[in-house]
DNA sequence: AATGTGACCGCGA
DNA sequence: TTCGCGGCCACAT
């Protein structure tokens, strides 16, 4: 079999997808509540992580992941009123801050 | 092997 | 409520 780390990645990177792709249109979910719901309580960051290696052409509505404050994450390609955009499109509406509200929108899948 | 980095998170001031 | 810091985990140098 193929070294361990790879895989473990690729199979993170999986579970994420799949998380992310259960989120219906007009909700969001968090960086860490994707991690946790994949059973990675810890790994934030990597959500991320694997967001940024993202192809364009996956398909993955990547712009429902937002940050636990319902913000946007600062990220280095600037497609930062994109992300809004998408969002906005799907109904969500942002204050002034150029946040959301995460009581109102945040999706909790298998979660009560 | 050690250090730096990141589309994050939570808590204390 | 906002801001700053440390913690977190895996990957790149």
């Amino acid at each position: 079999m193929a070294t361990r780390s790879s895989l473990a990645r690729e199979e993170a990177f999986q579970r994420f997808h799949a998380i992310i792709d259960s989120i219906p249109p007009g909700r969001v979910a968090t960086y860490g509540q994707v991690a946790r719901e994949a059973g990675l309580p810890r790994h934030a960051r990597h959500v991320g992580a694997s967001l940024r290696r993202l192809p364009a052409d996956s398909g993955l509505p990547w712009h429902r992941v937002v940050n636990a404050r319902g913000g946007i994450s600062p990220r280095p390609r600037g497609g930062f009123p994109r992300q809004r955009r998408l969002l906005e499109a799907e109904g969500v509406v942002f204050d002034e801050g150029g946040r959301l509200d995460l009581k109102h929108y945040r999706w909790d899948g298998d979660l009560a």
